[in-house]
DNA sequence: TTTCCCTTGTGAATCGTTTGAGCGATCACA
DNA sequence: TGTGATCGCTCAAACGATTCACAAGGGAAA
């Protein structure tokens, strides 16, 4: 009924006719190939602007085996924020973007079975965010299956295109400034070590840096980077008092959570306790205190990613490598020297 | 070199020859056709799970003209929240996710562009997410070329099929809340009015309250929904100084930022002056003072998008309607007594 | 005028499916 | 035993592009 009104999109035939070529020719000029003359070159512009002529996406795929469109494929929806810049990047290079998100602790069978299912649908390239590491090169090499892919967010060796961010440096700067400021007595929330790559790093990078000073960390509780779980985690920190006067907690939220718990205590950020958090969050400037913490560039990780995949599609046979972004420490209130 | 060892994905012909049937009868298994006799089923699908067959989208989309995907267009990438549960529902019903952000202001032009290359790609529904309305029902319609769609965060009216949150009575929760606490003179932080359809609604839903009570609004001043802009337009409340005892912000964004510089100022929350918020964000419950706020589902309205897109694609005659959600009151601790 | 290249058209094969038509074989019923 | 109907399966034609090889026509250079 109101079907009537919807013409069918035209197609190539379509064009050639009313541009009065072949359909070949028209084929030629929508793939941008040489041999056409400028005259017929605008004819056959005109038709397809006046036909809004769009060429079948599944025709083409079918045919070449490509789609023009990328495929994300996101663990627990880490880290959001890096999603559209990704979508940007693909649309502004004429790609389409998909995107699946995984749940909980996906095994690799199953994980096997989701890429199966992406790297048989035509897709020319995918990015894996990958929070962390059940699963080797070789293995993720296999599921792959020829399909061009970059992992983000975590290291499977140097054979492997990534890009990620230095945990380590991040870290050091935040423990180093918390050092500097006169903290011997250091506590932390910190991811889970078996999870998440990030969270692994960072806690690895805490105790070294202490260890270079001699120190030790006082106490340590494991969250699940939620704001509860670090408002939970401080809580049971400060029920066993082990009398620290600096809390690093490896991302923002926890931190928030952490505050939160350590004034209900009836103690001050920073007087009593200075606090440390760990992405710069957009809340992390606003809360009280304005949180000092490191600064993680999602966003570029977002595009730096698209990027590289962007390139290896252009060279299937560019040697792979890590790009590596430095993440930097923005002091704000959450820190002060110990009282003492 | 390495890609002799990808085999390329099986076909109907190899799952066929396998079988030792013709490759229509395993066309028949896949779609879960009828005429097939246990025996064949059976041989048929050992072949399928030992070959490991996917039948190829873009072949199938070909002659179907569907896709087994869903669009999803969303604009300024307006409240990420949605996005996952929009993404999880459309894969557990064996849908492709396919996304784009639309930046800035688009102009309905560019939005036709866009929506044109969307409806041409075999797509099988889309949801818009719009938080404005510069466009009318008939121009969306006519777009849209056939293609089922349910949008997403306005109302556009009774003929389309859209699922939103009742701003209207969010607001009016907020307000009277703030009334019932006895607050007389009462500020706002609205959104732009002319670009989005919330901050219109809220805003006119809070003259409409107040004027119930025979009260104005004692100041007013519009942001972008940044906790930047949030901290900016407060700044400019405080300093015409109308002494007003409660401020309304239009989410919790622009209500963290007002908090920030009420207490710049020396003023306390909700000593001095109460702030309400809007949204619920994850941050809400531990910023200090605790926000009072307006908790609106997102997860909900992403689901229930998909849900109601996912009738649509069952029943395309489905009656047009509109879903409506509720949203409730939250009071923390950054709304009190005004101190008169 | 001849030669050669550049432009365009012709024709056909192919990609991996879906789908209606059609063809035997089976089976119930009279 | 003859007649349909039904069942299980196969044939063959699409779907809309890409990508060959090849030939015809035109214009410019020799």
């Amino acid at each position: 009924m109101t079907d009537k009104n919807i013409p069918s999109p035209a197609t190539l035939h379509d064009v050639a006719k009313l541009a009065g070529v072949s359909y070949q020719t028209v084929s030629r000029v929508v793939n941008n190939m040489p041999h056409v003359s400028p005259r017929t070159l605008e004819k056959v512009n005109r038709a397809i602007a006046e036909l809004n002529y769009q060429p079948n996406r599944a025709a083409r795929s079918l045919v070449t085996g490509k789609s023009n469109a990328i495929h994300v494929v996101v663990f627990d929806m880490y880290n959001l924020r890096m999603i559209p810049s990704m979508e940007y990047a693909a649309h502004e290079n004429g790609f389409q973007f998909r995107l699946t998100g995984l749940h909980g602790n996906v095994p690799t069978k199953e994980l096997g079975q989701k890429l199966y299912e992406i790297t048989t649908s035509q897709i020319d390239g995918v990015i894996l965010v990958l929070p962390w590491v059940t699963i080797t090169d070789e293995e993720l090499q296999r599921m792959m299956r020829g399909i061009p892919y970059v992992i983000v967010g975590c290291s499977l060796g140097y054979e492997t295109n990534s890009v990620l961010v230095d945990q380590q440096h991040g870290t050091r700067l935040a423990v180093e400034h918390l050092l500097e400021l006169g903290h011997r007595k250091i506590a932390a929330i910190n991811g889970s070590v078996d999870h998440y790559y990030d969270a692994r790093l960072r806690r690895a990078t805490l105790l070294e840096v202490l260890e270079e000073h001699n120190l030790k960390l006082v106490a340590e509780e494991t969250g699940n980077f939620s704001i509860q779980s670090g408002f939970d985690a401080a809580r049971r920190l400060l029920e066993k008092d082990p009398g620290f006067t600096a809390l690093f907690c490896a991302n923002d939220e926890m931190a928030l959570g952490a505050i939160r718990a350590i004034k209900d205590c009836g103690l001050r950020v920073p007087e009593d306790i200075s606090v440390v958090g760990f992405d710069d969050q957009y809340f992390a400037g606003y809360c009280d205190p304005p949180l000092t913490t490191i600064r993680q560039d999602f966003e570029a990780l977002g595009a730096h990613s698209f990027q590289q995949l962007l390139s290896l599609l252009k060279d299937p046979d560019m040697a792979p490598h890590q790009r590596i972004l430095y993440s930097k420490l923005i002091v704000r209130k959450s820190t002060a020297h110990p009282a003492h």
